[in-house]
DNA sequence: CCATTTATTTCAAAATAAGAAATAAATAAA
DNA sequence: TTTATTTATTTCTTATTTTGAAATAAATGG
């Protein structure tokens, strides 16, 4: 049986779990968003300004109302630094980010290869952070990667990794003993959601899908202000949908996946063998904006496929928003502009109305910012704050 | 703003919801499930045992170990009642529940009509049950309805309802100034889920989705333990995903949803187009199990419809198990077996391993007594149980 | 300048939870 | 049959946390 099964008990906790959540809040926020009386509001957030964690924002509000303006707290910046690092088989760079997400340090990542090589290139990695921008290493708190492929976020294990070619790797394990700090992994889809949530367009959503387009689909869901990772951590493999039960063979062994018309290796693949100079999507887009034929097809019937798969993910999970991070840079073109349009054909007026459908290029730190981020979330949620007087901090 | 946001907070609530959730448990599983002190724990239960909400358990356990045989509580059934009722087009049951979900009465409602004809309905019911079980009018604590169509929980409120001909229609507040008892509607769909998880076959799962196989295909999740209703309420319309954008219209405007495949009101009228003598699905399977190649075609196409939309929500949300209730008679046909199979050739190996499909059969009264259940859930969440000394039961 | 409004703090009282040691009820072994 | 061992639950004291009421602060609008 699981230990602590519904959520963070004692106040200390629900506190921290509202910064992480809205970032910003006054204590007369917190008060009516926890339902804790304000007086002991008073006495959590003044342990956590002692202890250094948060930090009252100097407001200059516009709308003030009538009374007493409130005061906004929120996480201090140099209370702790998080490296963010994304595994992936290409050159990634790896970042510094402080305890707000700001990224303070970054650092070019060559690619990764065997586990413990990748080890041993984020200790590198970290030194040279530290040493670039001063952060003295008691203020490391953790190390976030963000990997492509199945993990047990749990074990920080890569149970497997087609692009980075692992099976059953202890990466966190390894990345500890190599650094001597506290190790998160995490899916990379699912970096990007934390993403989006922490300091991107999912700021104050509790209800959203992320959607990833790469060289495959990745995918995946905040639902009540939580990652949802599924039963056993595979929620999000949207690419796997399928589409056509008569379509091309996927490596997955299944036809007509998803990611066989609209991820970035198939769509390229497709093109290249139908003879287009391309070396990205973005290539194909731009043959498509001078009336390229058998681009715009390419293009559309990849647009085409992630609309139906999006429009049912929108019916079966009714998000507040579905936000495509646009990686491989097919920019505001003809396969977004499909995929938007497929997707209102297919849902329910009702969800036409109430679904906010975002399409974004993401940059190249995005994603180890996120994975810092991932490292934060878990430093707090599992609670090695300073203990003020006596605060039990509850295991989680 | 939300008022508390998260989940409960003092540990009462905790312990209540790990009875809402496991049904049955010992002061030892809730100190270990909870993370809360034995000693709290001992305080806490001796409490809800005072108050009468909790029982102990004459324990007969087969398997018993070295030490001290643990005693399992588990609410108490007489502590209070609740009537449930579904609310569709058709004579269904009303009926009382206790405490632990246990039918102890039944009464056959007539067919829906106005909403104020219904609440006189529900009224008289409730009448009826009272007398006809001899429990008394203050241990009713409260009113459960499962309604068909698009519901407000929080208002109360049925927004529309097709098979009804309701708008938004504040049936809560109706049922309640006619009977005086505090009353909760909630959709059916979600009712089936909430039946599932409190007495059905869902009992010990955290995450599963539930398919309702009626007239129309509903489905309600369950993640990481509790009900998810979406966004604005709609997760779970399966019904609505587009199978093929040339299919035949739908009503709800679209083209090729899998209700005008699955949906059992579609079937029929295909059969009957088709010049089959049914009545109801059953008969379809019956025809098809004689060997009539309109009715197998039939079944087959509603079955592959079926398969490749929950295939789809397999791979999205990668729930622990997807039941099937079956409300319209499939049976063990050629329906359910095509469903299974392509279930199976569309989803990734790894969800074949960790995905339970579970068809059944549900009773006449299963919604009835769904419900019920949710009004149990209502009242015990809100927190009306009386208190002992002076526990604070928080607002949810 | 004063009434009003909203935010935050103070402080004593009450409620809650933890920890250590005691007690209970079983099984396994001597 | 004891006795040791194991697991469950309780008791009781202590410490911590939370509340509620009243006070204080900092703004706006006459």
């Amino acid at each position: 049986m699981a230990v602590n099964e519904g959520s963070s008990r004692s106040s200390l906790n629900v506190v921290i779990e509202a910064y992480l959540q809205h970032g910003m809040l006054s204590r007369s926020d917190l008060a009516s968003l926890t339902g804790i009386s304000r007086s002991a509001i008073t006495e959590i957030t003044q342990n956590l300004l002692d202890v250094g964690l948060l930090q009252e924002f100097p407001v200059i509000q516009e709308k003030q109302g009538r009374g007493r303006p409130a005061i906004s707290l929120r996480f201090r910046a140099s209370h702790g630094y998080f490296v963010g690092v994304s595994i992936t088989g290409t050159p990634s760079p790896a970042i510094l980010a402080d305890m707000q997400g700001n990224v303070v340090g970054e650092y070019e990542m060559p690619p990764s290869e065997t586990p413990q090589k990748t080890a041993t290139a984020i200790r590198r990695a970290m030194n040279d952070l530290l040493r670039q921008t001063g952060v003295p290493r008691a203020r490391l708190l953790g190390i976030g990667m963000a990997v492509t492929g199945v993990i047990d976020e749990r074990a920080g294990l890569c149970r497997y990794s087609a692009a980075l070619n692992w099976r059953d790797v202890p990466i966190a394990r390894l990345v500890k003993e190599s650094t001597g700090v506290e190790s998160y992994v995490g899916n990379d889809a699912n970096a990007v959601a934390i993403g989006e949530k922490l300091f991107g367009r999912a700021r104050d959503l509790r209800h959203f899908s992320s959607v990833i387009l790469g060289g495959n689909i990745g995918c995946a869901h905040y639902i009540d202000g939580n990652l949802y990772r599924g039963y056993d951590g595979g929620a999000g493999e949207v690419g796997h949908v399928t589409l056509d039960v008569d379509g091309p063979r996927c490596r997955c062994g299944k036809n007509g996946c998803l990611d066989m018309y609209a991820g970035g290796i198939s769509m390229q693949a497709i093109a290249q063998k139908a003879g287009l100079a391309c070396d990205s999507v973005h290539d194909i887009e731009a043959l498509a904006a001078v009336g390229n034929a058998e681009a715009l097809a390419i293009l559309r019937r990849g647009g085409q496929a992630l609309g139906l798969a999006v429009a049912s993910l929108i019916q079966i999970n009714n998000p507040e928003c579905v936000l495509f991070a646009d990686v491989e840079g097919f920019g505001k073109g003809i396969f977004q502009a499909t995929t938007r349009q497929v997707i209102e054909n297919n849902i329910l007026p009702r969800f036409l109305a109430s679904t906010e459908i975002i399409f974004h290029q993401v940059e190249r730190s995005f994603l180890a910012r996120a994975a810092a981020s991932i490292a934060a979330q878990q430093y707090l949620r599992v609670g090695i704050v300073p203990r003020a007087n006596s605060m039990g901090l509850l295991n989680k």
